[in-house]
DNA sequence: ACTGCGATGTATCACTCCGATACATCGCAG
DNA sequence: CTGCGATGTATCGGAGTGATACATCGCAGT
């Protein structure tokens, strides 16, 4: 969802709609890119909601990188309290959703942000979910393989390796997660 | 778009709602899955559109496989001549739209019943526009690879390697396309 | 024989997001 | 000084999702 995604990127620092959608591809690179379409309501609905607000400060004293222009018809916005609360509210809830394609994204974006325990089970969440979805592929695949075209069969292959390939950054991952989870423990036994 | 799958499937055989869900899983694999809750519309869009029609006649003889329950209220649908004549031109159009992600892999799944020019067309079509794309990234990536938290870089080099992946995959295809097609033309000249 | 559960089947609704489009200004290259 | 590409805000129609509701069928377990 969008709504987590702005309230990640103003986490860092006050930002106007073009230049959030800038961050944003930046940030979430060829896994999601919304649009204005669905930027601009959405900024209105937060501040409606009183997660963001407009910020009148100057623009040029915010941002390590030199904004550029001046003033002009911008509209800068900038988290409220309630928009932070919201945030650790989201990142918190490893709902079902967060495995879904679209959600996993741009949770993962905000991985740095997330409790550890949170991050493994949405890991886990999602390659649970990934192999649920290779396995049903690969049923009905085995089941109706002779009777589809050279054309539909590679498309079918083609995703089945996607997917595998996914699992396994996933394991990797989780793999990772546990390790340093480990570390982490025997730190703080060891102090 | 769903109606050119839909159009594509009615193509074989008559189908119901319920199984026109299941072969779309089946033959969009892990690249699409279609909801009910775009589907019935869609049917029902269609039909007065007048591409469908309601096919009455006995659902038994219709399918190869046993349609194994009688008839209660499934609503059977079958193409009608419009409906043929929309899933040819639907085809024969490749737009920009065809290399987006969501049409491709529908167009795609549809090549077998699509002219041999057209699909070079799309096969580069959306080799380009995923080779634009993975500049897009790799030159954001390069800009601010080290403001950027290990997670967030996991997600981005993993994107990149994937989109790398469907290039090379692409570039299979044309490839195949080519020899087949030269393969063809010589066929023609000799006979 | 009964029960209940999973698959089959049709349908709607609120919501999110996209793509096209419109419009205005800025900075700069020719 | 002219025009063009990047910056910037905004709306609108349309497509698809996920949740939900509801009903029936066939079968497995007891």
């Amino acid at each position: 969802m969008l709504e987590l995604a702005v309230l990640g990127l103003l986490h860092e620092s006050p930002l106007h709609g073009y230049e959030l959608r800038q961050r944003l591809k930046a940030t979430l690179g060829s896994f999601r890119a919304f649009s204005y379409g669905s930027l601009y309501p959405t900024l209105r609905r937060m501040k409606d909601a009183g997660w963001i607000a407009e910020d009148e400060g100057d623009a040029e004293v915010v941002a390590g990188a030199p904004p550029l222009t001046g003033k002009r018809g911008k509209v800068v916005y900038k988290l409220t309290a309630e928009g932070k609360e919201r945030f650790t509210e989201l990142l918190a809830e490893a709902g079902p959703s967060s495995w879904e394609d679209e959600q996993f994204g741009v949770h993962f974006a905000f991985f740095a942000k997330t409790d550890p325990e949170v991050r493994v089970r949405i890991l886990e969440g999602r390659r649970a979910r990934l192999e649920e979805r290779r396995e049903g592929v690969r049923a009905s695949l085995s089941r109706t393989r002779e009777r589809l075209d050279s054309y539909t069969l590679q498309l079918q292959e083609h995703g089945l390796e996607s997917v595998d390939r996914e699992v396994r950054w996933l394991s990797e991952l989780i793999e990772k997660e546990r390790l340093t989870e480990t570390e982490r423990r025997n730190q703080s036994s060891s102090r």
